[in-house]
DNA sequence: CAGTGAGCGAGCTTCCGCTTGACTT
């Protein structure tokens, strides 16, 4: 048996660390947290000094006896949980559970998983600080104490299941207002002047424009009138040196944002590739507030660099952390080998690992240099200077491996499609040929919708949420019905180009699509609705800087200065009576809006949630005749919803005739509008309104996608001709009855027999059940 | 991808943060 008995949180760090210690350590992992708080309502007594009740989870049961077993036969017991609140913590729960003695227990800390790192913390090893751990239960119990009482407030007053917490109300708050704030916004139309000029010579093109804009059309064409015979020429050059520097190695939050911009990536896709390249060992931690890079870290990115690049492209940085709230356990997200520049793995492993690279090398390379130049030009009809400018990179630095995205599209339209980033050569007062000038019409923009991403990024400069947890709240947002990431389709705009060539001056209006988002976080009404609730009733809590002021005296807990049942004490009182004052008290919330009178029937028409979701209602229940409703569709609000709108709902699924002695209807669904016909769904192509559509016309729309469909078809299998070979979006695949079965990697599509299709299906993991398992429960529920 | 849309009200739901595997209908 081992002499000592180490333990750290994670099995990929103990199996790293087990190599490096002797075979006098036995290095073991307590994955994460090894108790929690009873689930139950009595977990805190609020009467008796916030006093916990803590349990085992079940399925934490056998590895915590396994560790006590081990603890008791060691000699000493080396605690090496990371060095923050959470770890602490653990150290703690630990050592009550295990029943650790204090003389065999020693506390250790490390910031980076190195041999040396670990054999000093060895040598210094400390005693569990009660301070950090006293600000984890502050925490911990102010987020059960949240939690518990405010979500029962929802199910009375709102909807039963619903939820609310210290994060993911904030995070769903942040997108309503986003919301109403776009919805508010009021786009402004103003001229955009642009010029292409050149210097005599076709080749020197160039692109200038006129800093401020025109209000009106009229300003804008007095403009072009007057350049129509004018005369330009360059008033002033000057060149200035820039430079630019590479951005901090990633944290979890910028890796889930460069991820997101770079790759595509939903944050939990991130999370999941990056665990995978974690557990083997491709890479650091990938849960960390830190842009730290060890020492190890600092010497291998400096010797790859030199190796690859050479001297001059190598700049020794450190980084600070800048985000409120980092506790910074671990180092910042980096390769474990700088001289892999890629790694074997699937294509997001590749992907991810690439993007981990480049930053983290870049990290650590010089500046890049530009040289910027900016020519003011002169008109001799007018006192505004239009003006050009250009940038060349004298020294490329960092961005030979890694240029960072931003979230700002540019909608500027470009005259011409090469490089306008360069000026050619210019002297002082030289003339100058207009090509062509435009002035168009351009909006200002509202604010972005949040992406996941930018969610996350904007949780973390309010210091809300963990690096463990942006994630999980992403996700639990979306499922608890608040919010819905989707791709919503934009309006059509017309907008005026006013173009002078040749002296004359022309004017064309063109159309453009605007406010079309994709994979973007909208608010449901029920977000809406449990949003207002709470900040009606408990304002403290979803201020954005509630989590601010409470992780200050965190802090003071921490060091020393503040007694943890003591800020409990002051935070609970309070906010206990607003909880029982908005149950005694508070109406019901309802989110229910008059729209008007319905022309036809001269009935109320109303808009309000029901039990399946937003919907629109004609009448009301005391009338004679039943009211009539209808649902409301992918972008309606309860609260954005025209009279109009709402009617137009009520002409659809609408009879368009027959086919084949079926009937045909005309409807919208969740992926758009579509025809019904005989227990099938065609969709219907982009841009044709579905009231539009006729007999004959659906007809066509029917028989086309048949065809499409037997088009696809590579094979049938004679044995059974529900089994084909079908080319699919990303590549031939099986269809086996009701069954999609992938074909393995390597498979000779033409060699597919239909012994194979038949041990396909057999193996295919979705065909052994795909129910959700649900359905006990709800029986359950309805029993009596 | 349908249409549905109350109600007498049992017994259920829920937090944040730390970490990875996992009963089978």
């Amino acid at each position: 048996m081992a002499k000592n008995l180490l333990i750290v949180e994670s099995p990929a760090k103990a199996k790293t660390i087990e190599g490096y210690l002797g075979k006098d350590f036995l290095v073991k992992s307590s994955y994460g947290h090894i108790r929690d708080l009873v689930k139950t309502d009595d977990a805190i007594d609020t009467d008796d000094n916030f006093k916990q009740k803590y349990e085992v989870p079940s399925d934490k049961k056998a590895l915590v006896s396994e560790l006590k077993k081990l603890a008791k036969s060691a000699e000493t017991v080396w605690l090496a949980s990371d060095e923050d609140r959470e770890g602490e913590a653990i150290s703690w729960h630990l050592y009550e559970t295990l029943g650790l003695k204090d003389d065999k227990t020693k506390r250790i800390v490390f910031h980076e998983i190195t041999k040396p790192a670990i054999l000093k913390a060895i040598e210094s090893p400390r005693k569990i600080d009660f301070n950090l751990v006293n600000a984890q239960q502050a925490r911990r119990v102010l987020d059960r104490l949240v939690g518990f009482e405010l979500s029962p407030v929802l199910w009375k007053k709102v909807k039963p299941s619903l939820s609310a917490g210290r994060v993911q109300s904030v995070a769903v708050r942040l997108i309503v207002e986003r919301e109403r704030d776009i919805n508010k916004f009021n786009a402004e139309a103003a001229f955009k002047v642009v010029a292409i000029f050149n210097t005599g010579n076709q080749k020197d093109r160039f692109k200038a424009e006129l800093p401020n804009r025109f209000p009106t059309v009229e300003e804008a064409s007095q403009f072009l009138n007057d350049c129509a015979n004018a005369v330009f020429n360059i008033k002033s050059l000057e060149t200035k040196p820039s430079k630019r520097s590479p951005s901090a190695p990633f944290t979890t939050s910028t890796l889930q944002q460069e991820a997101s911009r770079k790759l595509g990536f939903s944050v939990a896709r991130t999370m999941q590739v990056a665990q995978r390249l974690y557990e083997a060992g491709r890479i650091t931690y990938m849960r960390t507030d830190s842009v730290n890079l060890s020492d190890t870290a600092l010497q291998g990115a400096k010797s790859e660099i030199i190796n690859a690049y050479g001297d001059k492209y190598h700049k020794l940085r450190q980084f600070r952390t800048k985000s409120a709230g980092a506790q910074e356990a671990h180092e910042a997200i980096r390769p474990t080998y700088f001289n892999d520049h890629t790694i074997e793995g699937d294509n997001s492993e590749k992907r991810l690992y690439e993007l981990i690279w480049k930053r983290s090398i870049a990290s650590q390379m010089t500046e890049a240099e530009f040289e910027k130049t900016t020519a003011k030009i002169n008109i001799s009809t007018r006192s505004e200077d239009l003006v050009a400018s250009g940038e060349i990179m004298k020294f490329d630095g960092f961005l030979k491996v890694y240029f960072e995205s931003s979230d700002d599209d540019n909608d500027d339209i470009d005259l011409d499609n090469s490089d306008n980033s360069i000026l050619p050569p210019l002297s002082n007062g030289q003339n100058l040929n207009l090509e062509t000038m435009n002035a168009t019409e351009r909006f200002s923009r509202p604010p972005a919708r949040f992406t996941e991403a930018s969610l996350v990024k904007k949780l973390e400069e309010l210091g809300i949420g963990r690096p463990s947890t942006y994630a999980p709240t992403i996700s639990t947002i979306q499922n608890r019905g608040y919010v819905v990431k989707e791709d919503r389709d934009g309006k059509e705009r017309s907008f005026k180009v006013l173009t002078l060539t040749d002296g004359k001056i022309s004017e064309v209006t063109k159309t453009e699509i605007t406010g079309a988002e994709r994979n973007k976080m909208f608010p449901t009404d029920i977000g809406v609705l449990v949003n207002d609730f709470l900040v009606q009733h408990f304002k403290g809590i979803v201020d954005y800087h509630f989590t601010a002021k409470v992780e200050k005296e965190f802090d003071e807990i921490a060091q020393g200065f503040k007694e943890w049942t003591h800020m409990l004490s002051n935070f609970y009182g309070p906010f206990h009576s607003e909880v029982q004052n908005t149950l005694d008290n508070a109406d019901r919330a309802t989110h229910e809006r008059e729209l008007g009178i319905d022309p036809v029937s001269g009935k109320p028409i109303s808009v309000r949630v029901g039990r399946f979701g937003p919907l629109v209602q004609i009448g009301s229940a005391d009338d004679e005749e039943k009211p009539a409703f209808a649902s409301l569709r992918k972008g309606q609000m309860i609260e954005t919803i025209t009279l109009e709108e709402a009617l137009e709902l009520f002409k659809l699924p609408k009879k368009v005739g027959e086919f084949e002695d079926k009937e045909m209807t005309v409807a919208i669904g969740r992926f758009g509008p579509y025809i019904r016909h005989n227990s099938s769904f065609y969709s219907l192509p982009k841009g044709l309104d579905p009231l539009d559509v006729e007999q004959d016309q659906a007809i066509e729309i029917i028989k086309e996608k048949r065809q499409k469909d037997k088009d696809k078809v590579i094979k049938v299998f004679d044995e059974n001709p529900d089994a084909k070979i079908e080319n699919g979006r990303w590549g031939p695949f099986v269809r086996f009855g009701k069954q999609n079965l992938k074909i393995p990697k390597g498979t000779e599509v033409e060699k597919i027999t239909y012994a194979d299709v038949l041990k396909w299906a057999e193996e295919d993991p979705k065909a052994a059940g795909s129910k959700k398992a649900k359905t006990t429960k709800t029986t359950k529920a309805k029993k009596k």
